[in-house]
DNA sequence: ATTGTATTTAATAAGTCTATTAATTAGCTG
DNA sequence: CAGCTAATTAATAGACTTATTAAATACAAT
């Protein structure tokens, strides 16, 4: 084993699938590569796992449900101005997306690959979302009556902040790339995006 | 020959190389499979490109090219409002991607793959977005010396909206998959969203 | 020490993929 | 029609992939 182990080869076949998978997708990965990173023998992958596809599943299901998770973890929010919540909910999703900034695009492209997986991913957290979207949703419209937010639909809020958010870690190689930012920069950006995209939020509702 | 020709062989394998790599991606698309959708003989496809890697290049690069100049193309909007001006900038670059839907995940992963791409890109276009961003930054500052538009800088205008409306098209497989929205209903919300653009820019750029 | 189970490896089948080569066909020109 | 070039095909080399199988090793418990 060629990696440190505290952890069991198994586990470790998952870390580095999961680097590798989140680096190249899913089509440009092999199982050969998974086993020549972690310092096994190839059909110990298979041992473990039995198809590529599976390892493949087992790594993303946990990942995205992991990620939802986060996303509508309860937080404790309850004596904030709506404008702070607000503020707070988008700086928490994009740090979250800061964490993981591969995940978006590998998302993208597998769900493209399997729509059925969504399915899948939508049973699993069936309940979360339409609750918790119905609590927001009574908040909002609390704001709304008393004019301190313009009318508008708590759809269209969590999406122009979740496309400004994800959108902003997709396009970062293609940014970095053709403005030419070193490192350095692409962090600083990222700092200073950060607080753009909350901005974009609260101006989008602002009555 | 199986797909209808007016064209010729060679421009209908680059008709069909570029459907298939929009819809797979550069890996998970083979020469054979090209050569079976065009009708033709595998080798065909390496009589005209040589390799894989060329081909998608060549309808790479031309594809990117003509995006970029649509966007950058100079429009006859000399007589009207800053304000009338940004939402119709919104306005094509949503259009341009619409009738491009696919394009955005094809060049974030491809660039990703060559960040080298990247670079012969740029030099394709250098001229180009510098002059024009200049230009846009000018009119931007007066704006915002008579106080119609607070202070801002003119690249967090673009990303916002560049982010926004590429966001937009990349998130949808994802969200038409998680809320179940109909075909119907998808193209709907991207209507409907483009009014959203719209306003998410022009809020932002607002005092 | 032996038995049993889990881990790991070597070997390999069966398939796909890219790319090349040599041969065949089509289409045009003189 | 002969001759030339461009287009097209069949065949195949060679590399790489996934997945399986049977054998070898490690490790614990009896």
């Amino acid at each position: 084993m060629s990696i440190k182990s505290e952890q069991t080869t198994e586990q470790t076949i998952l870390t580095v699938a999961e680097q590798l998978f989140l680096e190249k997708g899913f089509a440009s990965t092999s199982t050969t590569q998974i086993a020549k990173t972690v310092g096994c023998n190839q059909a110990l992958v298979h041992y473990y796992f039995r198809t590529k596809e599976n390892l493949f599943n087992t790594i993303f299901e946990q990942k995205f449900k992991n990620f939802f998770e986060h996303i509508f973890e309860k937080k404790n929010m309850e004596n904030l101005s709506f404008e702070e919540k607000v503020r707070r909910v988008v700086e928490s999703h994009f740090d979250l997306l800061r964490q993981n900034p591969k995940l978006p695009l590998l998302v993208s492209n597998e769900l493209v690959r399997l729509p059925e997986q969504i399915q899948s991913i939508r049973e699993n957290l069936q309940p979360m979302p339409q609750e918790l979207l119905s609590h927001m949703n009574a908040e909002l419209q609390k704001e709304i009556a008393a004019g301190r937010v313009r009318k508008v639909d708590m759809l269209d809020i969590v999406m122009t902040m979740v496309t400004q958010n994800v959108g902003c870690f997709i396009m970062l190689p293609m940014s970095t790339g053709l403005l030419q930012w070193t490192e350095e920069q692409a962090k600083e950006v990222i700092e200073h995006r950060r607080e753009e995209n909350v901005q974009v939020v609260l101006r989008y509702i602002r009555p």
